[in-house]
DNA sequence: CTCCTGTTCAAACGACCGTTTGAACTATGC
DNA sequence: GCATAGTTCAAACGGTCGTTTGAACAGGAG
């Protein structure tokens, strides 16, 4: 086992923890993939920038699809995780209102992950790619690893807005989930400084707002 | 000059008028690229597909993405011309509701697509996923053809939504063209029968009302 | 018929793809 | 010391990619 990071060497003490290989791949994979999307970019450009051999990919992870779905995987978890974190603290505390519910949606996916310097935002633009990938199996892929919260997501929206059709609901929640996508991968953004990226807080506050507007008038009852 | 279409041959005189291969190239290369994306679908699929040489490519077009680039603009014609129509007809009867202008921009992209049976979701589904490929190469292609249109709904909308910053109708509508793509492209549509599928018309009603709701009510003044 | 232009064709080009192989290297347990 | 398991490596595998070539074919004009 080379390569322990021996977590006080002479050099890099924090800057950079000598990561393994296979946190190396992980971080070139989500960005590259970010960047290129998924056939547009190559096992042999990710492993040339993680400074890593070829075959590093199949043995750590055994294919390229796996490779993705692992960066997927790393990606998604602490969004899921603050979801889940705001939902419970809402429902504990009685029915929320549309807006606390959207909020509790965009905000782990702008906030937590756009704050964060350069990393923040190439992960925020590798998600919102691998969301609407062309290929159908990949956009699979990333589905699942967001399915769980779905379905609480849904009966919450329907309960706060009673007026509202389910199908209406889910038609909001689509759409909901199909802005952060684009504005988290930056497709959205043509020219630079449209006035959004300047800064995350108010991408996420505008979009909230729009959302709120669109599900408290724009559904059919 | 062979295959001059002869217009009333003894068979295919309606059905199939003898599409030259230029044509047969065009019908699948924005069936497979709306399915697979650019990088995902390869030239020898769509020759095959069309029953065409390989080199009928280079030959006609010159290159794979000149190609996409007569296929984009060959999609987006009829929905632009319908959309400076409404714009000129709105505009030549007094100030537009922001409603009508949403109208005007959703309605030729939905409708006029949908409603024209199988060729039309294809042709949709292209549109909507070139428009938000992973190549930014690939997105800038896409935002040439449609950008001439753009600063006149721009203006037309900062004009009906006098209370709005510039910067949050230019939210807006870049959200309304996302929300759009993503319709078209039917990446939203996960599960068969959502409840959108069924019936595009209700579909553009729906998203129609979404977003005069957050246009009238979501934007910051 | 002969030329000429437009179109199609099979075949090959070099480059790159994801994956696999088997040897070399490294640190640990005995 | 030796054996062992974990990891990295250069090299090659068969395949597919976009593009190019040069010959073959078709119809219209002179």
């Amino acid at each position: 086992m080379p390569e322990q990071a021996v977590a006080g060497g002479k050099e890099n003490s924090v800057e950079t923890p000598v990561e393994s290989t296979r946190e190396r791949l992980l971080n070139v994979a989500e960005q590259r993939f970010g960047e290129g999307g998924y056939e547009g970019t190559s096992l042999r450009a990710i492993t040339v920038a993680a400074a890593a051999n070829i075959a590093a990919v199949n043995y750590h992870f055994g294919s390229k699809e796996a490779l993705l779905r692992a960066a997927v995987a790393r990606a998604m978890a602490p969004v899921n995780a603050e979801r889940r974190r705001r939902l419970d603290q809402l429902e504990a505390s009685g029915q929320p209102e549309p807006e606390q519910l959207i909020r509790a949606f965009i905000e782990p996916g702008l906030d937590l992950v756009l704050r964060r310097g350069e990393r923040g935002a190439v992960v925020a633009r590798f998600i919102g790619r691998i969301a609407f990938d062309p290929s159908q199996r990949i956009r699979e892929l990333y589905a699942a690893e967001s399915d769980p919260i779905e379905a609480r997501y849904l009966s919450a929206l329907q309960t706060a807005l009673p007026q509202a059709t389910p199908d209406s609901v889910a038609f909001g929640y689509v759409n909901m989930l199909g802005l952060l996508a684009l504005h988290q991968s930056q497709a959205l953004s043509r020219a630079p400084g449209l006035g959004d990226e300047e800064d995350p807080g108010k991408l996420a506050e505008n979009l909230i707002a729009f959302l709120v507007a669109a599900f408290d008038r724009g559904l059919r009852s």
